[in-house]
DNA sequence: TAGGTGTATGGTAGCGCTAACATGTGAGGG
DNA sequence: CCCTCACATGTTAGCGCTACCATACACCTA
């Protein structure tokens, strides 16, 4: 590789890059069985092939996946929306599709709406311009627009973490309300009577409210009296959970138990009883959802509810998947993968 | 909008959806007249950018970014490899990157090496195919196979998260170097002389190699012996700290101070302690590395080091869409955004 | 009046690839 | 010996958009 500055005039619109003409040149055939010996490499013969593959190797070539989009109509794009990529909370989710993805010889294009539904439909809107082959929404409301759009561009869709009568097209989620219902029956049984909740604003209105319904259903259901329940803003950092506590008790004194919409502001809870020297449960019990790492590792282990993060990833990948091979779930299906209580010794 | 399902019989290789072409007869100009009022909006009289607005608005039209990619050989697209997008550490500069560069219309297409060079090197193949206006890879050591194609490939390319004499364009970051210095010189500072190291893996060879460098240089340099270190696998689970506490004192029963070369470590560290009962700093001091949330929130408080992490993701962005503006910094600029030492209660 | 300058718009020809439809070849069957 | 049929490869014509160059016309200057 002495002269790898050819570099040929570029004239007219030619990028000067490799292109698979000049691979088809240098190994003797055509285009379109360059294309093919990428492509499907079963329909060409073993030498063929074989000449194909050195060519490349000699020339460095890059095979344009644009253009391959354009002619093909297949960009290999999945396109994902999620509330954060900040937070613990959705990476192991978009790690699942990714993976998922990748093995096939998909690429997943990742979009951050800050739980705004506004920058959702943008990102919706900017994603569809790529052509993508498929679409993955975090929850399942959204603008009106978002809908429109996604029926017109006939892309197949999944929305994950939550569960819907009504999806746009297909589900992968667990019930937000069954999570709250759970957690505070379970609080129940372990004979707490008055029991807090401190939700975060930004886990998007309608999964955060849904558990809280799961709460408030609980009460009623225990006989555990009126709720007692507070909304936090920026629920993704530990202090706000320091913070959440004490203005839960400066609220509702009496309580002795309190569970937090996201273990990040139960740990911050948990520090928070540990600065006052209170022992956690005896003095006051904490629950938090999600099942973070740090959650096994807390003085004491806080007790939660674990998602199946990773797999309602795979799963909704593989739906997609399944559809790209012309199969696939019907549109309306709904995927419910459950959650799970995990008690430790904080509740 | 009552018949929004015409569905052109799709003769040939069309697509059936709504094309410029379709909106250039409808507003009754030509398609490079609907392109130029979509792109170059200042070019195109008012009235025909209104009358292309309307029937862009009646059609719900949807620029194919993809053709216009190959047409104009412009992606606009910015290609990221992180080692992990799981960890607290690179998600602001994640952030920092995909904000700057949304702002300015360009889409960030994401990568998770899993802290592979191998790995690493197959996504920048990957992704070089989609034709991306620039790069942002993290670390300064790659695959050799990595600069070679990056230069075949005439793309703006930025290096995060460390300094390097030979960056393979541009560089963003800080010296590891000297955050591992200086950390472990506050320590000598504070009276601390037995000084305990847990070096994570996983943080890529080289960037916690460099942090051990400084470690050593210090313990050289404050006359403090050789050095006590250790390295843990999987460092991005608090559980891993408390094992990584744990293997230092055995095998370093003496040390009075331990630094970790992740909060996640030096938290899990400090769980520890409290369930030995161990006062910190008095009977040990911990450090980590980071200032994620948690840092300012443990009791103590962790000292640690702060990381201009979405800083480095702007300017990251920054330089890139200073070169595709036609300017930007020169090939072999090195941005040295530098660290900030966090002394609170923990060492 | 001729020529120059600026603005708005259009026609044409690709960008690099692949779908769809040839074409050519040799094996096997009647 | 011709006819199928399977297989390997080639030819052509786009995919939907934008770069490039041309055109048309208004307005100015000498």
């Amino acid at each position: 590789m002495t002269d790898d500055s050819i570099d040929r005039p570029s004239r007219g619109r030619a990028t000067g890059r490799v292109t698979m003409a000049d691979v088809a040149a240098l190994s003797g055939v055509s285009a379109i069985t360059v294309s093919r010996a990428l492509r499907h490499p079963d329909k060409v013969s073993p030498e063929t092939r074989a000449k194909v593959q050195a060519a490349i190797d000699t020339l460095g070539y890059v095979p344009d996946l644009v253009a391959g989009s354009l002619a093909s109509n297949q960009s290999h794009i999945v396109a994902a929306v999620v509330p954060t990529i900040g937070g613990t909370i959705f990476v192991d989710t978009v790690k699942g599709m990714a993976d998922a993805l990748r093995e096939q010889g998909y690429q997943l294009l990742l979009g951050d709406s800050g739980y705004s539904l506004v920058e959702e439909a943008a990102l919706v809107d900017a994603f569809l311009g790529r052509r993508p082959n498929g679409l993955i929404l975090t929850g399942v409301h959204h603008e009106p627009s978002v809908r429109t759009r996604l029926a017109a561009a006939k892309v197949p869709v999944v929305e994950v973490w939550d569960v819907s009568d009504r999806p746009i097209d297909m589900v992968v989620g667990f019930s937000n309300f069954r999570a709250g219902y759970e957690m505070t029956a379970h609080l129940a049984r372990r004979g707490y009577r008055k029991i807090g909740f401190a939700a975060g604003l930004t886990f998007g209105d309608q999964r955060s409210t849904e558990r809280r319904r799961g709460y408030r259903t609980a009460l009623e259901e225990f006989d555990l009296g009126p709720e007692r329940a507070l909304e936090v803003p920026e629920a993704a950092e530990f202090g706000r959970g320091r913070e959440a506590l004490v203005a839960l008790l400066a609220r509702y004194p009496d309580i002795d138990a309190a569970f937090f919409s996201s273990d990040v502001l139960a740990v911050g809870a948990l520090f928070e009883c540990q600065r006052r020297g209170w022992p956690v449960p005896d003095r006051i019990a904490i629950a938090g959802f999600g099942d973070f790492g740090i959650a096994a590792e807390t003085i004491p282990a806080l007790t939660t509810v674990r998602i199946p993060g990773r797999e309602i990833g795979q799963r909704a990948a593989g739906m997609l998947l399944d559809r790209f091979a012309g199969g696939g779930a019907e549109p309306g299906t709904v995927l419910d993968l459950g959650f799970e209580v995990v008690a430790r010794a904080s509740a």
